[in-house]
DNA sequence: CGCAACTAGACGACTGGTCTAATAAAGGAT
DNA sequence: ATCCTTTATTAGACCAGTCGTCTAGTTGCG
């Protein structure tokens, strides 16, 4: 029933996941994403309206999934705020440098492709960004507030500063296939945080 | 004869860069390229070996283009390295906030979507990427000495780091379609450059 | 039983990249 | 100038694959 129908709509969501972030989303077709989740086409087209409108759950999903994880960094009380702005960025650099598929960030495959393909899926990048940096920022001021973290005159335009390297750095490690460029964000990320 | 032969192949090239631009590698046919182009389908694979290597060309022909256009601002001498550094990314975001397509940045455009499809596009994404960072640490490095720039411990390390936010702010523009996240990188920049 | 939710997969209309076979052009030799 | 060879260029066939539709069939709950 209304569980199953859950199921299988987001059974064909996470297994399309890791298929998108191997190839794009215009390059892969409903057929392999379909039958690798062995459902039938007739069944997507009733959980989806289309291709686009899956792509708009695909990423809705994805963000609803990241937040929660971020979340669950950010909470904590065990560390102060640099502490956990630091790890979440250590987080990054180890989920985004090693092969994992599925670990992978959606917004730097995508982005580029999507933005000008799709105004709904755009939409979705654009709040699901927003979200995070919102809750780096949150964080950031607490790291004023508690001390662990130095007085930035805006915490908005650090977040955006920090975000904006993040995803350079994701997208050079596309091109280049190793560590390097996630471990000089790192480097930059300490001494912006004054942690080093 | 053989300047017809280069000039159709370039005509192509031309013709692709504005529709890749905006819709990207794989949801964009031949067919949609060599009509535009009015080169019939045929021809294309007498200038081109397949589809990928036309699209290696195509960056190939991009970067050599742009770092024609980036020497012909580092090497004026009119300025110094701080103000034509300055330049350079105050050039940046003209030409990546504006709606003019073609002269935007096929980097950001297609480096994640390329990079795990073929590995010759990312061989290309990955030595054009090193030029313009050889240039930009060079600059730096210049900046050092004639004193408009501070001193750094690690100018490619710096020059990686601007780059970086730089294209994660173009990524950011893609979704956003406004000149924020250009405008906060470049304020970021100025801090980084002490040339606020 | 009835009605809804769901599955099955054939089908249509089309586009994708690729390739072979035919044509056009060019150059050289007589 | 005419013929022949060789290369440059094109037309269109080819089939696998695309998204999306649609009708039949199955399942399960009230």
């Amino acid at each position: 029933m209304n569980s199953e129908h859950i199921d299988v709509r987001q059974h064909i969501l996470d297994t399309a996941k890791p298929i998108i972030l191997g190839k794009g989303f215009s390059a892969v077709g409903l057929n392999e994403i379909l039958t690798a989740a062995n459902v039938p086409k007739g069944s997507f087209y009733h959980y989806f309206k289309s291709k686009e409108a899956f792509g708009e759950a695909l990423l809705e999903h994805y963000f609803a999934n990241y937040c929660e994880r971020l979340d669950s960094i950010f909470n904590t009380q065990d560390a102060t705020a640099g502490e956990r702005m630091l790890a979440y960025w250590a987080s990054w650099l180890e989920t985004q440098s090693c092969d994992d598929r599925d670990g992978q960030c959606l917004t730097v495959k995508l982005a580029a492709e999507v933005s000008d393909l799709s105004e709904s899926m755009r939409g979705s990048l654009l709040r699901g960004t927003e979200q995070l940096l919102a809750r780096i920022a949150l964080c950031l001021s607490e790291g004023e507030r508690d001390g662990s973290l130095p007085h930035y005159a805006n915490c908005e335009q650090t977040a955006l500063q920090l975000y904006e390297m993040w995803l350079g750095a994701t997208l050079l490690t596309k091109i280049r296939r190793d560590r390097s460029a996630l471990e000089a964000a790192m480097q930059s990320t300490r001494f912006i945080l004054k942690m080093n």
